[in-house]
RNA sequence: GCUCCGAUAGUGUAGUCCGGCCAAUCAUCUCGGCCUCUCGAGCCGAGGACCGGGGUUCAAAUCCCCGUCGGAGCACCA
């Protein structure tokens, strides 16, 4: 039996039900293309993703790309990329920059109905207004004026001179709901429509939501006074809104996820690109070596909780780990090499390719009489003369000197273990070299030669070190994922 | 300043809507033990939480009030 049943089974029956009518669900993950995912949209796109199979309904993908200064055009493919490696597959993907007269035309039914009027006041006097829970100069005016300067937008208003409000109440006790607005005109050049007025976030999200039939709104808390907007135009237009669900912040610590900010330090150098191993983009993680299935799970396991949480890498590696495990082999890797001169008989060592899988063989590691070898320094620092140690699959040895590094062979019995000495990983001095790429700083050591045939992507353990992606061939780099 | 949301072990989470079966779940984590070969896996054991104060009640993690702390919004961004 597949054991992914089982965590599926679990992962469905830890998280709650979605309220409302689940029959049809119809669910929408709407980022805006301005950059890669990150963790962070993982969740909103995972939770999403995770209900609209469990209902047996449709996911869309929304780009909301309505303001054309925050518009990558990179952006739409490294979506599409980020979310086809998380395992989100959209059943259709929109574009709000298609349906820009869409929201024309709601705009416009708004205010006939005199749900939304053409607002010129300067920003800031309105602000002022709104604060002070009065109602602008633009408010009462009557719908055939409004109609001409709504007209008015697409030709004569320049930017910033006039915005389509939404009427709702002037004296609403959260000053955030006071007539917001819906439709402004930018002159910035969008890359894939032109078009020098724009709807507003809260405008295009209920039209589209509801012309595409959208039942349940997963989406961050930080929409919670959006959602109430929202609900204004659903009023005003009659329609029946969908449920919505609000999720917490993660907050994930040791990482850049801003965006912006990722984008001006990949300009001046500091990051090699959006999958810098420092980042906490997706593209980064999968590069580590991160499955998006630990991702998925772990994203999971903070439900539909709208209390911010912590987003901690410990869990998201134990889950990989347990993704991993079984599939990498073992390897030698010795970082920070210390060499150590060891007399002794020749000997061929032949360590599993993984310890709960003698089935799948063993590696070869050629060791002449009196060997130069490889230990780890931070190993070979602990060590004094006298010491006994085990190399690992090899033999086990006496300390002769610390400095330089000497040892004799003592035997190759393995009870010494019972003594508690110490087991180090260890390589011939001639191995290859490579480097593993950390987030907390690369290590550079030598490679045990059967990890040659390994192929970009594969993901190995190196033994007391970690697991690890390799990453480039030649020469070998690996990045580090977690111990 | 105004408004809204949240608060269970180090971390995440279940339970909170419909009070009792919760001296509170599961995972991770930490510590110890086992294991003739990893600081991995596995097995065994231990540790660790209902923000504070009032109230309602026979009974409160669950309901009410006040406070504290944390987060968010008050953009012609999403």
């Amino acid at each position: 039996m597949d054991p992914s049943f089982f965590e599926g089974e679990r992962e469905e029956r830890e998280l709650p039900d979605l309220p409302g009518d689940t029959s049809s669900a119809v669910l929408r993950f709407a980022p805006n293309p301005s950059g890669p995912l990150h963790l962070g949209h993982a969740r909103a796109a995972v939770l999403n993703d995770h209900y609209a199979e469990r209902y047996g309904g449709e996911l869309f993908l929304r780009f909301e790309d309505t303001d054309p200064s925050r518009v990558d055009p990179k952006a739409y493919e490294l979506i599409e990329g980020d979310l086809a490696w998380l395992g989100v597959e959209p059943d259709k993907t929109v574009f709000q920059s298609d349906r820009i007269e869409v929201y024309h035309e709601y705009a416009e039914k708004l205010v006939e109905v005199e749900g939304a009027y053409v607002c010129t006041c300067p920003e800031e006097e309105f602000h002022e207004l709104r604060n002070a829970a009065e109602e602008c100069p633009c408010r009462p005016l009557p719908v055939d004026k409004n109609r001409e300067r709504f007209e008015r937008m697409f030709d004569d208003y320049g930017e910033g001179e006039a915005a389509v409000r939404v009427r709702t109440d002037v004296e609403h006790p959260d000053p955030a709901l006071r007539d917001f607005p819906a439709m402004r005109i930018s002159e910035a050049p969008h890359p894939r429509v032109d078009a020098r007025v724009y709807p507003l976030m809260n405008l295009s999200v209920a039209v589209d939501d509801h012309l595409l039939g959208v039942t349940h709104v997963i989406r961050g808390k930080d929409h919670l006074a959006n959602t109430r907007r929202q609900l204004f135009i659903y009023e005003h237009l009659g329609w029946e809104p969908p449920e919505y669900v609000h999720h917490g912040h993660l907050h994930v610590g040791g990482v850049v996820l801003s965006t912006s900010e990722i984008r001006t330090r990949i300009d001046d150098g500091q990051y090699g690109g959006w999958d810098d191993i420092e980042l906490g983009t997706l593209r980064a993680i999968g590069r580590r070596g991160i499955r998006p299935k630990a991702v998925r799970e772990t994203v999971l396991s903070h439900g539909l909780s709208e209390n911010d949480a912590e987003f901690s890498w410990k869990n998201l590696y134990a889950a990989n780990r347990k993704l991993v495990d079984d599939g990498s082999d073992r390897y030698f890797f010795v970082p920070g090499p210390a060499t150590l001169r060891v007399e002794g008989p020749g000997f061929e060592a032949t360590p599993p390719l993984h310890p709960d899988h003698p089935e799948r063989g063993t590696r070869e590691i050629e060791v002449s009489e009196d060997p130069v070898l490889v230990v780890p320094s931070g190993d070979a620092d602990d060590l004094s003369v006298g010491d006994r140690l085990r190399l690992k699959d090899l033999y086990n040895l006496e300390v002769t000197s610390t400095d330089p590094l000497r040892a004799n062979y003592v035997g190759n019995d393995l009870s010494i273990l019972k003594d508690g000495v110490p087991i180090l990983q260890w390589l011939p001095a001639d191995s290859p070299e490579t480097r593993v790429l950390k987030p907390d700083g690369d290590d550079s050591g030598a490679l045990e030669p059967a990890a040659a045939d390994l192929k970009v992507g594969d993901i190995v353990q190196f033994e007391r070190y970690g697991f690890c992606r390799l990453d480039e061939v030649s020469p070998p780099v690996f990045c580090y994922a977690h111990a």
